[in-house]
RNA sequence: GCCGGGGUGGCGGAAUCGGCAGACGCAGCGGACUUAAAAUCCGCUGGGGGCAUCCCCGUACGGGUUCAAGUCCCGUUCCCGGCACCA
């Protein structure tokens, strides 16, 4: 008669596995539905009652969807490359590959625990080889497609640590894991064309159910501003030229000097002898320097003249070229014509070194700007033929002027840049490319793949910046796929990211070892109908998985071009305020309160405790009152199981009331409100109870609640008789019908105030519902010597009467 | 600085088509059961006043629109998130 989580819990997953009910049946006939969770990188630390959040909302979708006759795609697995394995094998000289393993046993361990429907036999491991085989046959198409390339550029580089570091591993300024302060360095990279597809991502978003917030997110990671490209003489240099990018080319006329970024190619070229050790002390400097410590601690603007003039393309003027860390070599052209007047920074940088500020553009015509710099909208002064033109006009005809001498045209500048996609670190898929002498750079063929990851002795870097596989001779040297000559590896891998970027293609092709997965099995199951993750994914990992998936439909490995049609983003769980967090130590673990309450009970009260977007406060009390309602819940159904009764017309009021409610809180995906539901529907029962229960209440009982606490739903569902599954019944319809009353209660007010109630019929018109209102007397005392000025009246909820006098 | 989200009882939160603010849960108080306690069950529970069956105030603050505002508009303030020299 009691209610034992433990043991009913322990029973369903055990019959669950043996009867094989979440193996996903790709013949079953029904409609798909694809609900995925952000796969988790399996941490040393184990889960936490916060990570169960994401999972717990995920699940019950899956199962709610189940139950409406979908057949359910709801997989898991394990983003397993990564740093914190490569750095505790540093330390620890454990192979990464066993310490991922015995993560991933245990992180499985712990996801069984919450009785989620995951379909096992389809989990991937991205740092298995016979998945990361296709991560590197991806790479050689994009390499091909030269989407993947080789740059020199700087990288982030620690001096203690003698490595190169990810951006990710850099925080504020300093090496994450000596403090050292990070510099730069000139290095080789491969290098994704992520930026070719800048429009393409921007497009694609308009036709996601994303979160706003998401969608914001990654318009603004792209960046994408439209303006000029304009093209300026160096005076004594006709074999030099410097190209601005700008979104301003109406200001045009307002440029009184230009500005190089230091690591410009002109600046070696037309710097002066005078200025020159000026200039290269500055550019010397200004390499020391982090792209952080550049942006972000200093903003104090500095600068030095290179002792070159620059000519503007209309007037012929002579404008001093400057170099200035404020200008960043890689956005637009890494260069600017700075307009003081009409630019923050160009105005605090003129005002610095006592450079001219001169305004072209004034609020109306004809008017200057009552204060510097002037940023808003207005009409163009000092501007020779273009004066009077608005903004948006000048623009158009200055660009058009500079377009007829050949010296600017209209150009579109990004914020996003291609994606860095080395990292000298052992832990990772190793970038399959081979250097040969005699025919270059060659992709590993896909007959070949795997590049296996070599066992090595030192998971250090090499000191060189170059990753541990450089120092593994039999890696190294190889012989070259196209000519058979003697030829070296690329010893660099991928980032983390590069796994999870298509992982979402493998689920329902998981075996595959002919393609990464069958075009048929990708079209049949994607775009992911729901995916389900914390929000720091918002950009990097969301927009690479875009990427990834618009070079596949490129290359027609698939028929869509966007991944994940919805997206849910849930709250984190914060105990005293703060994240959970192992270093933190405000953990709460997930096996005590099983082991108090049941699994069922944390994961109905992991949606109890607030809106499933939002952030929500940990609370045991809380948690206990849940697991209360399970008790109850339990009880009434079993005490009723074996005696049930006729049914009666309140009790399918009742029910379905219930079943719409919840239906409807679900689909706006209102869980915390959702268990609410039950909860009332609970309380009005248990009056209803002592004239017995009939049997559609107790099935709807069960099956309702099973997306929400599965052992319990399958425990009750079979003591009510059934030998099969609750997770093959029918979500419960309701009938309209039994959601109108004849009789309602309503409120009247008198000047919006209320003053009594009643009780009416539903479709009483409205003459009638005024009638009553008035005659009510606990109304009578506040009308007396008023007239009654106005009524409203809205059917179902109240009459308002308007007096005056 | 720019963009976005949000301030509702002692607490977490309901109510967002403008229509009875505070559903549901927690905590608290009272009662039943018990030798007693725990568990369970029942009742009460925004603030103030009359202290009856009633009235006034109340959704961050100040205005406004409306018969009616937590909900819409304007201004202020605080908190949270994102971006941060992107030309």
């Amino acid at each position: 008669m009691d209610y034992r989580p433990q043991e009913i819990e322990q029973k369903w997953r055990k019959r669950w596995q043996e009867e094989g009910l979440y193996k996903v049946r790709e013949d079953s006939g029904k409609p798909k539905y694809y609900c995925l969770d952000m796969f988790p990188y399996p941490s040393g630390s184990g889960l936490h009652v916060g990570h169960w959040r994401g999972y717990t909302i995920s699940d019950v979708w899956s199962r709610y969807k189940r139950l409406q006759g979908y057949e359910v795609l709801h997989p898991m697995g394990w983003d397993a490359f990564g740093l914190p394995a490569e750095n505790a094998a540093i330390k620890e000289g454990i192979h990464p590959a066993i310490l991922t393993a015995r993560n991933i046993a245990n992180f499985k361990r712990q996801l069984q625990q919450i009785g989620a429907m995951y379909d096992w036999d389809r989990e991937i491991n991205t740092s298995d080889p016979e998945y990361y085989r296709w991560t590197q046959y991806i790479f050689v198409k994009m390499f091909e497609r030269g989407l993947a390339y080789r740059k020199k550029m700087p990288i982030n580089w620690c001096p203690s640590c003698k490595t190169g570091l990810a951006n990710e591993e850099v925080v504020n300024g300093e090496c994450e894991r000596c403090g050292t302060p990070v510099t730069k360095k000139e290095m080789d990279q491969w290098m994704l064309r992520i930026t070719a597809y800048a429009d393409r991502l921007l497009e694609g978003l308009e036709r996601l159910d994303w979160p706003e917030k998401v969608k914001r997110m990654q318009t603004a990671w792209i960046g994408r501003s439209e303006g000029a490209r304009i093209l300026f003489a160096v005076a004594g240099h006709p074999d030099a030229e410097i190209e601005v990018f700008t979104t301003r080319p109406d200001t045009l006329y307002g440029a009184t000097y230009m500005v190089l970024a230091p690591e410009h190619p002109l600046v070696a070229k037309i710097t002066t002898a005078e200025q020159r050790a000026e200039v290269d002390a500055y550019v010397e400097q200004t390499l020391r320097k982090s792209a952080i410590a550049r942006q972000i601690v200093d903003k104090t603007k500095t600068g030095v003249f290179t002792g070159a003039y620059a000519l503007h393309p209309l007037t012929g003027d002579r404008l001093p070229v400057w170099i200035a860390d404020y200008v960043l070599m890689d956005y637009g052209t890494g260069a600017i014509m700075a307009v003081p007047a009409h630019d923050d920074r160009d105005y605090e940088f003129a005002v610095a070194f006592s450079l001219p500020i001169k305004p072209v553009v004034g609020p109306e015509a004809g008017r200057e700007p009552d204060e510097l710099p002037y940023t808003g909208d207005g009409v163009l002064i000092h501007s020779d033929r273009f004066d009077g033109l608005s903004v948006a006009e000048g623009k158009k005809a200055i660009v058009e002027a500079l377009h007829q001498q050949g010296r600017g045209e209209a150009a579109v500048s990004y914020r996003m840049r291609d994606w860095v996609f080395a990292r000298q670190r052992y832990w990772g898929e190793p970038i399959p490319i081979v250097y040969c002498d005699h025919c270059g750079t060659v992709a590993v063929p896909e007959d070949q793949l795997p590049v296996r990851l070599p066992d090595v002795e030192r998971y250090e870097p090499t000191g060189t910046g170059e990753s541990p596989l450089a120092a593994i001779e039999s890696f190294v040297h190889t012989t070259c796929p196209k000519c058979g000559g003697p030829a070296r590896r690329e010893t660099d891998t991928m980032p983390q990211w590069a796994g999870s970027s298509w992982y979402f293609l493998r689920y329902p092709d998981p075996h595959n070892d002919q393609a990464p997965f069958s075009k048929e099995a990708a079209n049949r199951w994607l775009p992911v109908d729901m995916y389900i993750g914390g929000v720091e994914h918002a950009v990097l990992h969301l927009l690479y998985a875009r990427f990834f998936t618009k070079v596949l439909y490129d290359l027609g490995l698939i028929d869509f071009d966007e991944p994940f049609q919805r997206l849910f983003n849930q709250g984190m769980l914060t105990l005293g305020g703060a994240k959970m967090s192992k270093s933190k130590g405000n953990v709460v673990n997930p096996d005590d309160i099983i082991a108090e309450h049941g699994a069922d009970a944390l994961r109905v009260y992991e949606l109890f405790v607030g809106p499933p977007d939002e952030d929500a406060e940990w609370s045991t009390n809380g948690m206990e009152g849940v697991s209360r309602f399970l008790h109850r819940f339990y009880r009434l159904v079993v005490t009723h199981a074996d005696k049930p009764v006729p049914t009666r017309d309140s009790l399918e009021r009742l029910r379905h009331r219930f079943i719409a409610t919840l239906t409807e809180r679900l689909e706006s995906f209102r869980m915390n409100t959702a268990v609410s539901a039950f909860m009332e529907y609970l309380n009005e029962l248990s009056t209803e109870a002592e004239h017995g229960l009939d049997r559609a209440t107790l099935e709807t009982l069960a099956v309702t609640i099973a997306p929400f606490a599965p052992h319990l739903g399958e425990e009750l569902w079979e003591r009510l008789g059934h030998t099969t599954s609750v997770f093959d019944a029918s979500w419960p319809t309701y009938d309209e019908r039994w959601l109108r009353d004849e009789e309602v209660e309503i409120a009247i007010q008198v000047n919006g105030r209320v003053r009594a109630h009643t009780r009416i019929a539903a479709e009483a018109p409205q003459d009638d519902a005024v009638a009553v209102a008035r005659a009510h007397p606990d109304v009578q005392p506040w009308l007396e010597g008023k007239t009654v000025v106005k009524e409203i009246y809205v059917p179902g909820r109240l009459v308002n009467l308007v007096v005056k006098g």
